[in-house]
DNA sequence: TGCCTGATGTTCT
DNA sequence: GAACATCAGGCAC
């Protein structure tokens, strides 16, 4: 049992259950805190999902227990970053698309070389604003330096559902999720 | 505004 | 050896 109840059940609802939830990050001595607004939800029996061809050194976190971090590295140059959801021994996670800066936004404008939008509107671009890279694969969201902080439940209103970005199998599947009325999401 | 491409490393076949 | 859950810069329109 993690600590977040809501990441227990399928990650189809663990992810619009993470919109609008809060990442507190601490780094050089300083607080970042953004909210996440779009997530995609990937899970063992689906094509696109790094664990759908079982668990291998690379993906083991997604089938731990959920709460963790499981950051993965992609096309040479950028780090994307999932919350593991589901019960230990089911390769699902959450990955965070975008997020909207609430605490720490010079700080972390700074880190990306870019301001406003552009810092944190796609899944590599959030890993490098919070400075979030392979050292913190496996890492435990319930303590610090990087905490996921629960938020009440959104309405339903607010939460646009549509099929996935950037990937060449299964994109039919409909597990993207993101705030209607968000500013930071990626691409339609 | 929108397509095309280069950068670059880890994983799996 | 190819694929890859990407991004940013460049060039054409």
């Amino acid at each position: 049992m993690s600590q977040f109840a809501f990441l227990d059940g399928p990650v189809e609802l663990a992810a619009p259950r993470l919109l609008g939830c809060l990442l507190e990050r601490e780094i050089d001595g300083q607080l970042l805190r953004v909210r996440i607004v779009e997530t995609e939800a990937y899970h063992q029996s689906d094509a696109a999902s790094h664990s759908y061809k079982g668990r291998t050194e690379r993906t083991k976190v997604m089938f731990g227990p959920a709460g963790f971090l499981y950051v993965y590295f992609t096309y040479g140059m950028h780090y994307c970053c999932n919350v593991v959801t589901g019960p230990a021994g089911e390769g699902s996670a959450v990955l965070i698309r975008a997020v909207e800066v609430i605490e720490g936004e010079a700080a972390l404008e700074a880190r990306r070389g870019r301001s406003g939008i552009a810092a944190t509107n796609g899944p590599a671009k959030l890993c490098q604003a919070l400075g979030i890279d392979k050292a913190l694969n496996g890492h435990d969201l319930r303590r610090p330096p990087l905490r996921l902080i629960e938020q009440p439940e959104l309405p339903a209103a607010e939460i646009v559902q549509t099929t996935r970005v950037g990937i060449s199998q299964a994109k039919e599947v409909p597990w993207r999720f993101y705030l209607r009325t968000s500013k930071y999401v990626s691409r339609q």
